[in-house]
DNA sequence: GTTTAATAACTGACCAGTCAGTTATTTATG
DNA sequence: CATAAATAACTGACTGGTCAGTTATTAAAC
């Protein structure tokens, strides 16, 4: 009966809240944001449910923290990766989808984008985080570099900003694939395959007419 | 106080479930699953809470419902657009774009798709329904034009279903920025267009060489 | 007057959030 | 070094509200 050697529990006051985001993660990227109960998220960061209560008012905090973590390494290795902005056009863009689909592939960014889509409505500042400080900066770079390339001449003519749409989505869709229909049975899909393929069909499909003038 | 004139309620047996299902189909695509009071989807459908279950066992039933009744309708468009089979592949490819933005426009899919997404892991019947009914029929008809296609040297080599979502992921997009982006500030995307020069783009991108032999 | 669609008051389970008490750890004292 | 007093991290039983689902009752329809 008496708890012979182990203590039952320590006192990790540091470590508790990136371990209880952590936990809470993966239970909200599984259950969405209703059906996660703290009880489950407290014991797979092995605490009681009181202990989330020392580090996050609500729940809702948590699941803010949440999505919160989920956006700020993307946005820095998307940052690292445009900074190389030496690279040929055609070639940055290679590495690019190199880098977005290595994030998809082995990223909690999956679960996040999921959540992300379906809490909008309820939480609708996550989206507009989520939207002002990952999509439009991603966006805008994007936008702006094709604009840049179209201006050179490297690029045919059209909306930048469609165009950078045209060129990430199959991307984007892969990792809801992923979430959505690979649990159920779907094939997965081949992410950086799919990617690089997608590259070449859009320069190909962005290269202007051999005899334009620039 | 007496009710004078009016009856409190008809008797409409017959056109209940449908009625309820599109209140459903609104309070759910709004709030999502857990989320969404039977009492609103009620009132909605202007008609006491048990009386739902006068024609549903179970919330989870509505739901179903709902999400069944998103299939059949988009199923039904898709497979008269590729029915008329008989116009060269790109102008083909220019109406299939047509039509699926204008699902994209103005039905309620958007809102379905975000259900599909979010609820994927608590109802995966749902997820596999979809994918099964529409999904894998849609890209399988697509992919299918597409190998053809290819043999017949239109189109350039590669995978034909990674060129198939390469076709349609930037309208999917389209509409989940709309349900998730758009209610929180965003510029609405112009996917009719987004479509138009995608489709554009994707052809030029998948012409095969001029030298290439057939 | 019989049938049954529909209502509205009700029940019970579930779960976010609380708090009185417990235990690990630190700090003061001999 | 002990060891006792003080502190604060942590626990887990409890509660109050919400809401899916039930049921007793009413009233429309024929």
């Amino acid at each position: 009966m008496l708890p012979a050697g182990q203590p039952k529990f320590k006192r990790r006051k540091a470590d508790r809240p990136d371990e209880i985001v952590a936990a809470a993660m993966d239970v909200f990227a599984e259950k969405g944001f209703a059906a996660a109960r703290l009880d489950d998220i407290a014991a797979r960061a092995g605490v009681s449910k009181g202990a989330l209560y020392l580090y996050f008012a609500t729940k809702e905090d948590i699941f803010r923290a949440v999505i919160e973590q989920g956006v700020a390494p993307n946005l820095g290795r998307l940052q690292t990766a445009l900074a190389e902005h030496d690279a040929a056009f055609p070639d940055l863009l290679r590495a690019f989808a190199t880098i977005v689909s290595s994030i998809a592939t082995d990223s909690p960014v999956g679960g996040i984008i999921k959540m992300v889509i379906g809490e909008s409505r309820n939480f609708p500042e996550l989206a507009r985080t989520w939207r002002e400080r990952l999509v439009e900066p991603a966006l805008g770079v994007m936008s702006g570099a094709i604009a840049a390339a179209q201006a050179r001449g490297e690029l045919r003519a059209g909306d930048p900003r469609h165009c950078a749409i045209s060129l990430v989505s199959p991307m984007l869709l892969g990792v809801i694939w992923r979430e959505t229909f690979v649990p159920v049975g779907a094939e997965p899909l081949d992410i950086p395959t799919l990617a690089q393929q997608h590259v070449e069909l859009w320069l190909r499909g962005m290269r202007p007419d051999a005899g334009a003038a620039a």
